[in-house]
DNA sequence: GATGAACAAGACAGATCTGTCCAATCGGGG
DNA sequence: CCCCGATTGGACAGATCTGTCTTGTTCATC
């Protein structure tokens, strides 16, 4: 079973993102470039001429394709996190085992996502962080993204006979988003391992 | 045993942080103005002369007392930092009973924390999730107020007699900062219960 | 009353930001 | 060849940003 087919998932680890594919079109190389700037520097500190130099585009091309900076935010995070949720279900759909076992790998995957030198968080958490009002579009986003593994963690959850799949979920959502922000203020990629190991007692 | 007796430990759990304090000094009134503002709406997003106006001060006030906006963003989390580490211990002193119950009462404390209506996430996470590259100034500072919930963690563990207390503070980390993120993207305080329960299986 | 530090108010410089617009250019399909 | 859409390069407007500076005022202290 594949959950998301939209890109394809045959990525080296090391370089899971949209930051550095192949972009031959020009809306391509602004998403590209726009995304290695606001996750490198932040949202709010990347001006979008900038973001056209570093995509080797004209302005008037960004704003041909992206209607303000604001649009180009929302496109960068819908792409990423479609590249991030294909690489991820990608490597989830490789390993067998009980779902137990599969849960677990989940970490050994964040433990490869953290040790990638250009690993900079969770694009969506440090959106929210630095959006941080009411800024409810965003919030749609984040919670659409996250989504995707909830659902998945909430089907593993029922595979297993919990009587309350919800709260294995609210439980994952804590270690997993305790695992991200962790590594990314420590640099220390071993708090995946971390946190897989409270995985094990639940 | 009071660890940060820097500031009096009597706020109410609502306004627990330097937002709202009594300001008389202009300094001061730029510290809370600042606070406020930068957890607000970032602190790229914040421009000083926001600051200085919502302040009450002429900006050659602010910059008369910090010399740089960077230089006022350090003050603000070391600010911020103290207050939130003198509200967070002094409820923490208030509690009795093993050092397990002890920490089992962190969640308790980030659950008012969470609870608050002004409640923004951490800020020292939020500036890393913003400033994402190789500030170390940042760095340190983030260590630095970190650090003291670990030494007290660490110190529990020992009493507990952990053989590796170590292990115990990482697995905290884990714990407290999925409850602060997950917290602050879904605006669910409850996350902070979700966390004490997984602490409870240590 | 005189002095001096702290502050207010705001002009100012110089940079940067978002977003628009226009003329020139390129390239592929009819 | 011709046309048309896409793209380029850059000027431009208007706003905003950080940081400096000047002038005048307030106020406590000598």
């Amino acid at each position: 079973m594949n959950i998301n087919p939209d890109i394809p998932a045959n990525r080296s680890p090391a370089a899971w993102s949209c930051i550095g594919q192949p972009a031959d079109t020009p809306r391509d190389r602004i998403l590209s470039a726009a995304t290695e700037l606001f996750c490198h520097n932040g949202f709010a500190a990347t001006g979008v001429d900038t973001i056209a130099h570093h995509a080797g585009t004209a302005k008037s091309t960004l704003y041909a394709h992206f209607k303000s900076k604001d649009n180009l935010i929302e496109a960068v995070l819908e792409r990423e996190g479609q590249a991030w949720r294909s690489w991820f279900f990608g490597q989830l759909n490789k390993t067998a085992g009980t779902p137990a076992q599969k849960i677990a790998s989940v970490f050994d995957i964040l433990e490869l996502w953290f040790s990638d030198p250009e690993f900079y968080g969770c694009p969506f958490i440090n959106a929210i962080s630095e959006s941080n009002s009411e800024d409810d579009r965003l919030r749609a986003a984040v919670a659409s993204h996250k989504s995707h593994l909830n659902l998945w963690l909430h089907a593993q959850a029922l595979e297993m006979g919990f009587s309350d799949p919800g709260a294995l979920v609210r439980q994952m959502t804590v270690l997993i988003d305790g695992a991200i922000v962790a590594a990314q203020v420590s640099r220390d990629a071993s708090f995946a391992r971390v946190a897989k190991e409270i995985a094990a007692r639940l």
